[in-house]
RNA sequence: GGGCGAAUAGCUCAGUUGGCUAGAGCGCCUCCCUUACAAGGAGGAGGUCACAGGUUCGAGUCCUGUUUCGCCCA
């Protein structure tokens, strides 16, 4: 069976992926002895499209759900899609208005058959690119948040809160969209710095001769002041306080009132206050009982209390009532200012704030416990300094506003009654009025905050609020994977909703990861136009290129730049490990496990440094990835595979096999264990390449690398002895072939090596070993020992153990020899100056750790022969030392 | 305004409680199509670790300040 010479990822992925789902290799069994390891997907908005921010959370949750699997584990990783309430409803209303329809034109019912059909047209779209992704998710077990289920967990913990007294319905005012015509929470609005002015405008006293001078950044509000504040001890306006003013424009008649919350720097000092229209504003008119005033209908146009200027848009209204400010004389100077200003996160429209009446939940107990569980280490963020983010936010948690005026999403389960005003909340819809019988009721208009919903997730997708196998074996979960963008949206949530309702943590670990940009640093927005589809790259790299790409990436920081070049390094790799294994393969074809017994194969030392390092590798991989530092293990992996096995084992052996040796056979086994070890390794970041190649390996211990037992360290492969003299003939091979090349000798031709040592140890070393220097380094006649005389022209390399000469015919730059032979001497000089400096210091032998001086007098040592060596050196050049 | 993060080779980044003659990948230069792989092999050049102080026997690493950039909150 001969492989192609290169990896083709065609083909191959897809159809690894189908026998996995055939063989039910994703479903966790909740009956299973084994030690549960669980994860919830982060669910992605069902009409969406997932881009590479999506990716590397998937790869990285793949990544240590397979990992744990082949590593004992009971592994589920439950996937599903959330509603995305404003999203969705966005993307389809923006289809209707192609048709030149509204969503009102429809009709509730109506719309919402339209978010389904375009749910079911597109929903699929996740699933498919999870799929390619490798992503061994328990297809079984997919969610979602609209499904009977998960709805029935919203209205189960909206009915208890509102039973405990955690949600109430108030009049408060909430930031406003006027263009997705819906409140949103605090956290829904980002805020932008704009470049905008500040108006100086007079309000003349009443009965008197003076006036007041207030700053504003939005003069049209004005026609909702009811006050203007100022500091109870400015002097400037201590005398006015009581008075009243005429407000320009209406005519209306507003207080002068004392509040300790103005600022007397800002502007004249004076503030017009506008509780209808602004946060600060409202708290001040809350202490001093003012009246407050809408000004806007729900699209922000004026209403009929803006008088004269009612139907008009707020920006509109601005203009005009600045100019006739200024046409009466009142607008005293316009100054430019940079503002703060809201946006809608889903639209980017600039919110308004607006009294209204909404849902709202009490924060405060139930941050409490969610705090503490963090705190103490019960939930670990990692990285932890997201930590000081969550306590920031949640020490300081405002109330949820949780209803949202559209239609798309968990309508909120209360009734209104016509007759007495009263609401009744209730599981299943009720007949009457719970106050006053009445069966004149209708049921509240407003939906959910969709993350209301999905901070169930953890325990809605397990079948909560029933008591089902999945959530007693695999509840709390044991990762979360997330972006730190929404640790207050969701993470946070999940957190105190898990434990007010499940009594439990949701999930032990949380992993933030960076955010993934381009590699020009800017973010995978689709907006932007800077989202890449990652399915783009499957046909000419494969997914396999890809997730080892954003393994490599993935490090701590905040972002993770990525570009082409680097998946198509990762491409050459995948390609390098399909070639190492047709080269296996090729070499095991007599290769017959039932004949071997390892105990009595003959090793040589490249035999027992391959599997020392591999007992390396081993150990890096399970830190890292338990540590999730997924940059370690795949560095770690590339340098294992590529250099330690490709560049020195498989070159070492070739000799042993086709000359069929007699150490052949322990070759040949440690090769195939090597290479079977690596493809476990390897799995859980690059499953599809790793598991097509273990269908051809001639031993293996299990059906797939997906269900192989993940290596573990064995002692007996650690060889410290072997890693030692290998790392001191490869440095020898090395040199030779440095002079080698420096000369621009014939890579076929051979030649002849001196090797001068003192060190028996070393002579030994090279001498059974000179089948190393013929093979890797082409010397046909290798010298070595103490008596190996120095030849005055031949190029060299110095080392504190041992002078290397390639004596080779022709001209040599003798020049060139004895420079670079310097500057390696001012080199050694300069540091065994700052050695000796060290040594001599009484301090530094005091205060040290003896371990460390130690080293520094082994150096010492070390450096004092080489530069000896290289003196000797110089001087037979002719060089003036 | 407050908080967090970043600044190391031409580029992208590693560098784990201070012990470093500072690493990798890509790119660049030289040589080579040697029967696993040219998506390859061998070798090479390239860095005052942003700046200024400080702590320490010892600082890329810790502290303070400055500059530049990014993110979050108000």
């Amino acid at each position: 069976m001969e492989l192609p010479k290169s990896y083709d990822p065609k083909g191959v992925e897809d159809s690894r992926y189908q026998v996995w789902l055939g063989k039910r290799y994703f479903h966790g069994d909740v009956n299973s002895k084994r030690e549960p390891f669980s994860v919830v997907i982060p669910p992605p908005n069902v009409t969406g499209e997932l881009h590479f921010g999506h990716a590397l959370v998937n790869t990285l949750q793949d990544i240590m759900i397979r990992y744990k699997r082949m590593d004992g584990y009971e592994a589920c990783w439950l996937p599903g899609t959330d509603h995305a309430g404003i999203a969705t409803q966005n993307v389809v209303e923006r289809e209707l208005r192609k048709e030149g329809l509204t969503r009102q034109d429809l009709g509730r019912e109506k719309f919402i058959e339209r978010v389904w059909a375009w749910k079911e047209k597109y929903g699929n779209r996740i699933r498919v690119q999870l799929q390619s992704l490798g992503c061994s998710c328990d297809w079984e077990r997919e969610r979602f948040t609209l499904d009977d289920g998960l709805s029935k967990a919203v209205i189960e913990v909206f009915v208890r809160l509102y039973e405990e007294g955690f949600i109430y319905q108030g009049e408060r005012l909430i930031n406003w969209c006027p263009r997705c015509h819906t409140a949103l929470s605090d956290i829904e609005v980002n805020h932008e710095e704009k470049e905008s002015a500040l108006y100086y405008i007079q309000y003349p006293v009443k009965d008197s001769n003076e006036s007041l001078v207030i700053a504003t950044t939005r003069p049209e509000t004005m026609l909702a002041d009811t006050s203007v504040a100022v500091h109870p001890k400015d002097k400037r306006y201590k005398k006015l306080i009581g008075k009243h003013v005429v407000l320009p424009l209406t005519g209306r008649l507003i207080p002068i009132i004392a509040d300790d919350a103005v600022d007397q720097e800002f502007g004249t000092g004076a503030l017009k206050v506008t509780p209808g229209h602004d946060f600060a504003d409202f708290d001040i008119a809350q202490r001093h009982q003012l009246e407050i005033i809408n000004i806007y209908n729900p699209d922000c146009t004026t209403n009929e209390n803006a008088g004269i200027y009612k139907n008009t848009d707020r920006f509109e209204v601005r203009k005009r009532v600045l100019s006739d400010l200024q046409a009466q004389g009142l607008l005293i100077k316009e100054e430019p200012y940079r503002q703060s200003v809201g946006h809608c996160q889903r639209c980017h429209t600039v919110v308004e704030p607006l009294l209204s009446k909404q849902w709202f939940v009490k924060m405060r107990d139930l941050a409490k416990p969610a705090i503490q569980v963090v705190r103490n280490g019960e939930i670990e963020f990692v990285p932890e300094r997201w930590q000081k983010i969550y306590f920031d936010w949640m020490e300081n948690i405002k109330d949820w506003c949780i209803s949202r005026q559209l239609w798309w999403g968990h309508r909120i389960p209360a009734w209104r009654c016509d007759d007495c005003g009263g609401i009744t909340v209730s599981r299943e819809a009720p007949k009457r009025c719970s106050k006053c019988n009445s069966s004149k009721i209708q049921q509240d208009e407003d939906v959910l905050d969709t993350w209301f919903s999905s901070g169930l997730w953890p325990f809605s997708i397990m079948g909560w609020p029933q008591e089902t196998p999945e959530l007693k074996n695999f509840f709390p979960t044991s990762l979360l994977v997330t972006g730190p963008d929404i640790i207050f949206f969701w993470v946070a949530r999940m957190i105190f909703f898990g434990l007010h309702f499940v009594g439990e943590i949701p999930f032990k670990r949380v992993l933030f990861n960076p955010i993934v940009k381009d590699d020009q640093g800017r973010r995978m927005s689709k907006s932007l136009g800077t989202g890449v589809d990652f399915l783009e790259l499957k046909d000419e790299f494969g997914m396999d290129s890809v997730r080892f790409t954003l393994a490599s990436s993935m490090t701590k920081g905040q972002d993770l730049k990525l570009s082409v070049q680097d998946v198509e390094g990762a491409r050459k790799f995948l390609n390098k490990i399909w070639n190492a294994t047709r080269f296996a393969l090729m070499n095991l074809e007599d290769y017959d496990p039932k004949c071997i017994d390892p105990e009595k194969l003959e090793f040589e030392l490249e035999d027992r440094w391959m599997l020392s390092r591999l007992n390396h590798a081993i150990k890096v991989v399970r830190d890292s990835f338990e540590s999730f530092d997924f940059n370690i293990a795949a560095t770690a992996l590339y340098e294992f595979f590529w250099h330690d096995l490709c560049d020195w084992y498989l070159e070492l052996i070739k000799s042993r096999i086709t000359r069929g040796e007699p150490s052949k056979a322990a070759a040949q086994y440690v090769l195939q264990l090597t290479l079977r070890e690596s493809l476990k390794l390897l799995h859980p970041i690059i499953p599809f390449l790793t598991d097509e190649l273990w269908q051809k390996l001639p031993e293996t211990d299990a059906e797939s690398a997906m269900i192989a037992p993940f290596p573990t360290t064995q002692k007996r492969w650690a060889n410290e002895d072997a890693e030692h003299e290998m790392g001191i003939l490869q440095e020898l091979i090395g040199a030779i072939r440095t002079i080698r090349s420096e000369l621009n000798v014939p890579p076929n031709k051979q030649t002849h090596v001196h090797i001068q040592t003192e060190n028996a140890q070393i002579e030994k070393l090279c001498k059974m070993h000179k089948s190393f220097f013929t093979e890797l380094a082409r010397v046909e006649q290798l010298e070595i020992g103490a008596h190996v005389k120095r030849p005055d022209k031949a190029p060299r390399k110095v080392f504190d153990y041992a002078e290397v000469f390639v004596p080779v015919e022709g001209l040599i730059d003798v020049d060139q020899m004895t420079a670079s032979l310097s500057k390696e001497r001012q080199a050694v000089l300069r540091e065994l100056q700052n050695i000796e400096s060290r040594l001599g210091s009484t301090e530094f032998l005091k205060k040290a750790p003896a371990e460390i001086v130690e080293r520094e007098r082994d150096k010492l040592k070390d450096l004092t022969l080489k530069a000896e060596r290289l003196n000797d050196n110089l001087e037979l050049l002719g060089a003036n030392s």
